[in-house]
DNA sequence: GCAGTCGATGTAATCGATTCCATGAACGAT
DNA sequence: ATCGTTCATGGAATCGATTACATCGACTGC
């Protein structure tokens, strides 16, 4: 490849010259500059990032370590922040970390090596060493969706206790009593976060949540299905099961299939993130949606504002519900929702 | 952050040697050797990446850019990508062009800036100057799922001709004549390769395509909504509607739905591409699954093969037909199926 | 008419690694 | 004892950019 040596060469100018003509700086003659942009013309020259960076100490890059890309909530997130950091003129590097914790380590690992400008996590579990010490030694960082408490980074993300409480509401409005959840990873903190607003919600509508009742999953289809079986096989089922994310809800819904059962008449089904396929799923599910783009926007413009010396500001949104089928028929309510 | 030098210091030898240790080289006092690793411990060195790089002219990074992350096949693709490549000692930048030209190019040219050691394109056209550019200039460059024609470039993929064949042939038996499909963008080769297995499979059995049961989709899912209604519109609307991917059918099943229509009795729908949802949905819809995870590392073993100087190879495995209910039942053969 | 300023340009240092080459010590062979 | 290897090590060049500093000519102002 042409480098800012050949460019020089080819225009009658010095590296300097060309240097200046590529980040148009104001101190170069009309003369100059046209011949050097025409030396890159033929040459098809490109300047070497990896030269630049080292130089200038920035890479302009920004890494993104998620929990899980093959979770839709996940896939939109990822979709998001690059959008808007290209619309900021950086690029993202995504690291999955498949919900294990030595994997985000080593995604972790590498996008410091490669010294990007600033980190995105959605930690897997309380946080490995290695990030804390990257997120103590000022390594612009910001937490999105799940976060780590006492660490002094800004976190964006939503909250849903009250769409929570709407989903209780709206269960026990169906005439509901026995409701169950499928439960994150407790080292999570949308894991917990999620159980304790739904027990929240129980107890104010005066509901009992047995420890029977609460299931260990850890986000993905697998463990909705297993914890569904489980809860199935319970001398008392419960009417209704509440999956964490949208993964467990689909294992939830392979149990209640391998069975021969019927929901919402055998067993009710909700879930914690709506994505589109919820609309068309047998029966349409009731999800409670999170705000997931502006959350991923959100995210990278705290991000920047860090790693351009701006302070940055944690995020919180409201995360809603949406009411379809899939924990019984209310026929007043259904039709403007979808 | 420490550098090379630091840890020299540290150790009370040369960066020489250092660099050394760090690469094992073979040539290194024990003495030395200790001496280094535990100044690297207690400073917290890692060696920068960019620097590295800049030096060896390798970045141990594989680009893939492929046509839109939020088609669960493309993220099942990416992961299976990203996987392989780790398990090799690459990393992976993924660029997501979203079925625009214009982004696809913006990507390759990033990754190319970027100096990652290869690409993996799924494009999304019939190639920018700049990518049939860096192709001819030597950039090791593998094309999966997508490619184009008449550029000496690997291309692994899934052939679905076969299934194709078996798809039809199953519509066919439950009685169905009218078959339309919503094709992708001619620009591609998975974009026309289905609609022409699809015809050739249709004149094997008898059956007429009429241009008006040819509807024009981009792969994505407001495309597979539009072209759908517009079936539903004619005088004498297709039996069954055949999606050339997963979004789409998504797409077509709003149509429907939005219409108070029933799949499969008003119209019946097929997909390729099958993902784990379709089990689900109302009702489980019949698709042509290819074995994506295979795919993706069989491309990535291509190109670091090109990268590393093996010859690489071209890789064509088949897909095949997953039948459901959405195209009518056929009570003798559902039950091994899923 | 001359000092001072400004604009355009080039030279060279620098970023943090890797690696070629030179050097010197140790050691075995003759 | 001397010569030739081999091994361990350090000095310095190098990768491709950016940028501080020096230089030089032209122009302005008094």
């Amino acid at each position: 490849m042409a480098s800012i040596k050949d460019v020089a060469a080819e225009a009658g100018v010095s590296v300097a010259t060309v240097s200046r003509v590529l980040n148009d700086h104001p101190s170069v003659s009309e003369d100059a500059r046209t011949r050097v942009l025409a030396a890159v013309e033929t040459l098809g020259y490109r300047p070497n990032a990896v030269a630049r960076s080292l130089r200038t100490d920035q890479t302009h890059t920004l890494g993104l370590v998620i929990s899980d890309v093959m979770n839709p909530y996940f896939t939109e997130l990822a979709r998001s922040v690059e959008e808007e950091a290209r619309a900021l003129g950086y690029s993202v590097i995504i690291g999955n970390a498949d919900e294990r914790p030595d994997l985000q380590d080593h995604h972790v690992r590498t996008l410091l090596d490669r010294r990007i400008d600033g980190l995105l996590v959605s930690p897997t579990d309380g946080g490995s060493p290695l990030m804390l010490d990257a997120a103590r030694a000022g390594t612009p960082m910001v937490f999105v969706d799940r976060w780590i408490p006492g660490v002094d980074v800004p976190v964006v993300r939503a909250d849903g206790r009250e769409a929570v409480r709407d989903l209780v509401a709206h269960l026990h409005g169906l005439g509901h009593r026995r409701l169950a959840i499928i439960a994150g990873p407790a080292a999570t903190t949308t894991g917990s976060e999620r159980v304790e607003a739904f027990r929240a919600a129980m107890s104010e509508y005066g509901l009992p949540l047995p420890d029977a009742y609460i299931g260990q999953g850890d986000f993905q289809a697998e463990s909705g299905r297993l914890v569904t079986e489980g809860f199935l096989d319970l001398p008392e089922p419960p009417e209704v099961v509440f999956a964490a994310d949208n993964l467990m809800a689909l294992g939830a819904l392979d149990a209640v299939r391998a069975r021969g059962l019927r929901v919402p008449d055998d067993l009710a089904l909700a879930a914690f993130d709506d994505i589109r396929w919820f609309v068309h799923t047998d029966p349409p599910i009731t999800a409670i949606a999170q705000p997931t783009g502006e959350l991923g926007r959100a995210a990278v413009r705290a991000l920047v504002d860090r790693i351009e010396g701006r302070p940055p500001q944690s995020v919180t949104l409201a995360a809603r519900l949406v009411v379809r089928r899939s924990c019984g028929e209310n026929p007043a309510r259904n039709r403007s929702q979808s």
